[in-house]
DNA sequence: TCAAAAGTGTTGAAGCTACACCCATGC
DNA sequence: GCATGGGTGTAGCTTCAACACTTTTGA
């Protein structure tokens, strides 16, 4: 049986986050067809008949950066009747976390795609500019929640690396010593026998996320503000 | 300009929310065509070509229970590929609140819907269970991050009220003590002048939510257990 | 008089903030 | 030696949970 609706066109668009050079970085590619052609724009594409919002939000990744189970989450809906001035498109937004060191960088290439730092975008088409407002905050939540590093940073990490993620996701500085100790009281980090020289004089140790901790149990551990 | 990709069906489901006799409940209303003909479901309807899943959710909440400037928030998509046997359906959730004593109740009847309490559902079409899960994660996080009530409670309510509505949303009891603490320290209150005694000998004061007041600054106010 | 809710006070534990302070080392 | 980040410690403050206690009044 079919209901007598009018259909839509439903798209995914990804806020694909990566993090490099102490920056927070965001993969956007030119737009090749009007409207708004060259225009910058998300990662997205349209949902198939055969695939759930999350199966396309996995298959626009693979696609454009070769990498699979990456972690991925909704966003919101975006629905504005003239949001896209070519056609009525409702769009899912997901914001996706990814190290920029194991992408397919020939792949991104190839899309013309370019890693934009979060706080240098260029002129982006349609509501882009909202929903990458909305993933930011989106991805500060869950950072406000659970030790948000695992997918953005390299396998094994300092303290201080893992700091500077955080200040840039939340735009602030955090203290040294407290960041610290809020970090290890968590308990979802293991020290490894390795030193990091290359950032400090005196080196520091190298942690890492321990496997299969939960990680989140409900409380904030960072203030947003 | 016309993309050429698949349209789908896309439908708003609202997780209505009322609050009445100690209770969280649930307006719902039986399927009236196959499939599952019979089964209850969320009030929802079909997002036109002329109009946000906002608006049609505004629109759905207006025509089945009368209501207009109805609290509203995006939940999530739900997409699965066969989650309604008879169509490809994506489907964006809301949760709404709203007076179960302001609503027009001819105009329920007249839909054939019905409150149903929060623990007692019947049995629900397709995901809308789960839907309903979601929706009432997302009204919790709501409460624990802003003091939630205006929506759900008579204009003026006692402290008692309105911790027993915290009660039912978190499914636990709170102090009676720390709570009033907690929610006058918030200065979102202001107290009426006058007692309500039917629910106790001594009597307690009303209050009600001050004008626009913001009533959220961001930090939790009650943890989620 | 007693039960039940209203409303206030207290106390100890825990967490956070803003620092001070020493350590190790490359320059 | 000195600047830099690594790492630890601490004093003062705020918050919170648990619970005692007093007030008021209808049954």
């Amino acid at each position: 049986m079919v209901y007598h609706h009018p259909k839509l066109l439903v798209a995914v668009d990804c806020v694909i986050f990566g993090y490099e050079d102490g920056e927070l970085k965001l993969l956007l590619r030119p737009r090749e067809i009007e409207p708004a052609l060259g225009k910058w724009s998300l990662m997205g594409g349209f949902v198939g008949l055969e695939e759930s919002v999350e199966d396309a939000a996995m298959r626009v990744l693979y696609s454009t950066t070769g990498l699979k189970d990456i972690y991925l989450e909704q966003v919101a809906a975006f629905s504005a009747v003239d949001r896209d001035p070519g056609a009525r498109v409702v769009s899912i937004a997901f914001v996706a976390l990814i190290r920029i060191d194991q992408h397919d960088k020939a792949l991104v290439r190839e899309n013309g795609a370019h890693w934009w730092p979060l706080n240098q975008l260029p002129e982006l088409i349609f509501d882009h500019e909202k929903i990458i407002n909305d993933g930011l905050r989106s991805l500060q939540k869950r950072a406000s929640f659970e030790l948000t590093g695992k997918e953005l940073l390299p396998e094994k990490f300092t303290l201080m690396q893992l700091r500077s993620l955080y200040e840039v996701i939340y735009q602030r500085p955090f203290d040294p010593g407290n960041f610290r100790k809020k970090v290890l009281s968590l308990n979802v980090l293991e020290r490894l026998n390795i030193k990091n020289t290359t950032e400090s004089k005196k080196g520091a140790f190298y942690y890492r996320f321990k496997e299969s901790e939960d990680n989140s149990n409900g409380d904030r551990i960072f203030k947003i503000n």
